[in-house]
DNA sequence: CGCCCGGTTGAGCCGCATCAAGACCTGTGG
DNA sequence: CCACAGGTCTTGATGCGGCTCAACCGGGCG
C-alpha cells in the first residue's frame, strides 16, 4: 500500500512525474521543496484543529483520516486519506485548521514546508491550478458525503463509501478486483458514516448477508459490484470526472450530454 | 437585498472593489470581462447538474441554492448564495456540474463568460488566489454542513442554520440586529437540513416556542442570539477566519492559540 | 492467567418519517 | 362577485430505523 517509486528522489516529483508531464522548471522548482519522512503509528494525530498548518503532508503509506471533534464527545470523520493524497490541501496555508488529520493506521508521509510549497503557485500557474482544482474536487466529495448522510440509510451509506473507497483507490493502483486493503475498524467506519457502533456492525452484516463484500482483517474485497453500487445508489461518475485532475493535473475531454437530462430551464430575463 | 452599487459599471468591480485594494491592471481586467444581467424567478433552474457552466454567476439580489436531486425525487440542498455570493465558483469550468443551481426567490444575477473570468488567474496571480480560496471557504462550509446533518438533532440542525446564515449575511451588510430576509419556504429549509416537512415544521415551533426566534414573511428574527448559537451548537468562530478571505481577499491575522486546545501529539519518527 | 480491544447479540426506547386531513391564503376564471 | 385550485402551513396518528444500555465472545498480549 504504496505510491512512492523505490528510487524516489523527492516524494512529490515521484509522485507528480508519472501522471503529470511537467516543465524541467517545474520539475527543479517542486524537487526544492524541502522534505522529510515521517512514521506515524495508528491513532496519532498528525494536526490539531485550530492549529497552523506550517507542514503539508503527502501520504505515502496508510489512511489518515479528516475529522472533527463534535460537542458529545463523538468525531465525525469527513474524509479518507490515501496514499497519494495530501490532506493538507483541503484548508488554506496561513489559517487554523478547521479539522484534526490523524493516522487511522500506520503511516507513512511526507512533509514539506507550507509556505514553501504553495509557494510555487506564484510563479507556476499550473501548479496553482492544481491546489485549486485538489480544492475543488474536495469540495465535491464533502458534497456526495452531506447526500450521503442526510438522506441514505445506513446499509446504503455504507456500501457508498466502499464504492468511493475502492474507486480512489483503484485510481492509485491500490484496489484490484474490487479487493483492498482498508485498515479500519467498525468505530472508525461509524464515525465516518454517523452511525451507532452497534448499527455499524448490523449493517456490515447486513451487506455480508446479501453476499456483496466480505471485510476482515483490515481488507474489503468486493463480490458483486453492480449491486453494491446499487445499494449505495453510488452514481458510476461520481469522482470519474474529476479524478483524473487529481491524477493527472488535466482536464478530461467533456462526454456528450446525456440524453435524459432535463432540458435546462432558461426562461431567465435580460436586463 | 442588494450588493450591487448604484453607480455600478462592472458588478464584478462594484462587488470587489470596496474589499479588495486593487491594481489598475487588475481592475482593467476585471472590468474587460463581458457580463450581462439576468432576471430569475422563483423556483427556475439557472443550471444544471451535468450542464457545462458557461457562465459563472454573481447573485447580486436574491437567495441561490446549489442542490443534488436524491434518487428517491427528493433534494438535498448544500449551500444557499446571498446576494455576492458566486455558486459557481464551487466547481471546475471545464467540468459538468455536479449540482443544480436553482433561484431559491426572484434573484438578479450577473453572469460573466466562464473562459474569460478564469482566464484572469493566469495573469493576475492574486486573482487566481481568490479562486482558490474560494472553494477551500466552499470545502469547509461542507465540512461544517456534514457535520450538522451527520451528528445535531433537528432542532440543533436548524438554528444552526439560521445562525451560520445570519453571520455571512452580516458579513455584507445584509442582516442587522439578528433580523435578516429569508426568502425560503419550510420545504426549502427541510431539504436543507435533510428532514421531512412536518418535521421541518414542529422543528421551527419548538424553536419559536421557546422564544428563539420569529419566522414570517421570508424574514428571520433571532430574539436570542447566544441561546439560539447554543441550541445550534454553532460555533462563533466558525466562518470568522474564513469569511474574511472572501471579503477582502486577504487572510486575517492569526490569532495566538487557545490554551484550551490538546497539545498536538507529534510523536512521529522521522526516517 | 487476566486484561483489553474489537466484534457481536439482545431488549427497549425515541426521534423522525410517513400517511392523512384540515386551515388559511392567493390567484384565476366564470 | 363567487367558486375553485394550488400552495403553504399545521396537526394528529402510527410505524420504523437507528440509538442506547447491557452483556458476552474471542483473540492478542503483557
Amino acid at each position: 500500500m504504496s505510491i512512492s517509486g523505490t528510487s524516489a528522489s523527492h516524494p512529490l516529483v515521484a509522485r507528480m512525474r508519472p501522471v503529470l508531464k511537467m516543465s524541467a522548471e517545474e520539475l527543479a522548482a517542486v524537487s526544492a521543496v524541502p522534505h522529510q519522512l515521517l512514521l506515524f503509528s495508528s491513532g496519532e494525530l498528525i494536526l490539531n484543529a485550530g492549529e497552523l498548518p506550517a507542514m503539508a503532508y503527502l501520504v505515502l503509506e496508510g489512511f489518515v483520516s479528516t475529522s472533527r471533534e463534535v460537542e458529545d464527545g463523538k468525531r465525525q470523520i469527513m474524509f479518507f486519506s490515501i496514499p497519494g493524497d495530501m490532506p493538507t490541501l483541503m484548508s488554506h496555508p496561513d489559517l487554523p485548521l478547521d479539522t484534526d488529520i490523524q493516522a487511522m493506521s500506520a503511516c507513512r508521509l511526507a512533509a514539506f514546508d507550507s509556505r514553501e510549497l504553495y509557494g510555487l503557485s506564484l510563479h507556476f500557474p499550473r501548479i496553482g491550478h492544481i491546489f485549486w482544482a485538489s480544492a475543488l474536487v474536495f469540495a465535491s466529495i464533502h458534497r456526495e458525503w452531506i447526500v450521503n448522510v442526510g438522506h441514505r440509510s445506513a446499509v446504503s451509506r455504507l456500501a457508498h463509501l466502499f464504492c468511493e473507497m475502492a474507486v480512489r483507490l483503484e485510481a492509485y493502483g491500490l484496489a484490484r478486483e474490487g479487493s483492498y486493503e482498508m485498515p479500519l475498524n467498525q468505530v472508525d467506519l461509524s464515525d465516518a458514516i454517523g452511525l451507532s457502533r452497534i448499527h455499524m456492525n448490523r449493517s456490515l452484516q447486513e451487506l455480508r448477508r446479501q453476499n456483496l463484500l466480505t471485510f476482515e482483517n483490515g481488507r474489503l474485497t468486493i463480490h458483486d459490484w453492480d449491486r453494491l453500487v446499487d445499494v449505495g445508489h453510488f452514481r458510476p461518475d461520481y469522482l470519474s470526472l474529476s479524478l483524473p485532475i487529481w491524477r493527472t493535473g488535466t482536464i478530461p475531454a467533456v462526454p456528450a450530454r446525456t440524453a435524459t437530462g432535463k432540458t435546462p430551464v432558461r426562461r431567465a430575463i435580460q436586463i
